[in-house]
DNA sequence: TCGCGTCGTTTCATTATTTTCAACGGCATT
DNA sequence: AATGCCGTTGAAAATAATGAAACGACGCGA
């Protein structure tokens, strides 16, 4: 493993645990030695991604994380360009609506308007969501770089509930669908009562970077409702893919 | 230099360059060898940090960032606490606001909310404000880390207008003041014709963590003006503070 | 008050990685 | 066809990272 992946990794451990984090626990949590660890960090003290409060040793994430977030939504808008189009469906809706990108490490939510209703979905920004088990992740399978959507749909899936797709074969025929009518509907294969729809957004190859979801209780949808999110899911993600790529962006549909 | 330390300045290469560089650029923009720059980026890549168009080679910062940045929102919700203030401030005065915070790399405007005149004041999300030429920076400065004031205040201050801060003494006394009004009064320091007032953002030892800010074209404001928004940011910035660190936050201020 | 364990930190020889230089093939321009 | 630049790869040399051990500091319980 690379010193630089080792130091990701260093950031990843210091992201998904508590706010702030002390020596030792990170060392365990990463599994490298505690004099690793700690040398990592201050290189990465150095560089201002990690922060490290005076009094109590502890480290946390630091303010140049956001910096370099900054710089890089300068140049690729991702969430500027997509809060508005979701903030557009969830008010459309009354569902809770979001927005996820796809980074190595999987399809992460970025962006979330709840719904205003007592009875609603929460999806956490940050969150993981698995490629099997999401209307979002089928979405962007069904459009995904080929070699990401292979590694993705060999199986080994996580069960969530008693409805997560398990079987390879059914996942593909999915995404299949998916693929065919520009939008994937997903039951209860994360969560249990809750039924979504969602639809990639392309850059200009016609391949998925990311997913645009509605979410909502399954006691208050229909099939014919999820249709229609649908509809309004697939054309929130060509606008966005449009204002993001410009213009050009075009399904790579199996011949059409 | 450590390579996470090059690994890092990387980063900062391709987000302060294009949106998308090539190979050769950044390994003359950050002055390492080719093949390095390289091995650098693909280890970058398989983190997620970095991501590379696959028909053009061009790299750019990836979606990883992003996940760390939403991460590190989630245990220290800084943007999401200081957003709202810095909308309430850029709506009370009509002038524009804005929000920084400090790192290792100096202090960044996180963000801003432009006054609704034609005649506005434009900050770049993500710019760098010198500590020494800004109001923000000198409000900051004031309830700095006295390290970090230390190093900032040595002298070597670059000049962007013939009203600059350049003489470590007169900048000693204009923090002197801002650390006993609470707030600082920037006069075209940093951009000429404009001013503006800031304060700092505090944490629970009373040390500042970033700024708030109110800037305003020259020939609108008054001193009283000024000194009104003064009382308006620091306000503001106690406020952020105290959602912030928990309301323990006492300014360190001179045995008073 | 006195150990005891844990923590963060530092040192140093060993190990492993990274760096550098050179060379190669591809590609576009000349 | 030739030239120049690019991205990529190989292999020896240089450098940085590693892990065990040890140290002082701190908090805890006896």
């Amino acid at each position: 493993m690379s010193t630089v992946g080792k130091a990701v990794s260093l950031l990843d451990v210091l992201g998904s645990g508590g706010a702030e984090m002390a020596l030792a626990d990170i060392a365990r949590a990463a599994d490298f030695d505690k004099a690793t660890t700690r040398r990592l960090l201050v290189a990465l003290i150095d560089n201002g991604l990690v922060e490290q409060d005076g009094g109590t040793r502890l480290y946390r994430l630091g303010a140049g994380i956001a910096r370099l977030a900054l710089m890089r939504e300068a140049h690729f808008p991702f969430l500027r360009t997509g809060a508005p189009v979701v903030e557009r469906l969830a008010a459309a809706t009354g569902e809770t609506a979001h927005l996820s990108e796809h980074s190595r490490r999987g399809l992460v939510s970025v962006h979330v308007v709840e719904s205003a209703r007592a009875n609603r979905i929460f999806v956490p920004l940050g969150e993981q969501l698995p490629l099997h088990a999401t209307a979002s992740g089928i979405a962007f399978l069904a459009f995904a770089e080929p070699r990401v959507r292979a590694a993705a749909m060999t199986g080994g899936f996580e069960i969530y509930t008693p409805h997560t797709i398990v079987d390879p074969a059914s996942l593909a025929s999915h995404v299949e669908d998916a693929r065919r009518r520009g939008y994937s509907i997903g039951s209860q294969g994360f969560e249990e009562g809750v039924d979504s729809a969602a639809a990639p957004i392309l850059n200009a190859a016609g391949l998925a970077t990311g997913a645009i979801a509605l979410a909502a209780p399954r006691s208050r949808v229909t099939r014919g409702d999820l249709d229609r999110y649908g509809m309004l899911v697939a054309a929130a993600g060509r606008e966005i893919g449009e204002r993001l790529y410009g213009g050009g962006a075009t399904p790579q549909l199996k011949q059409a």
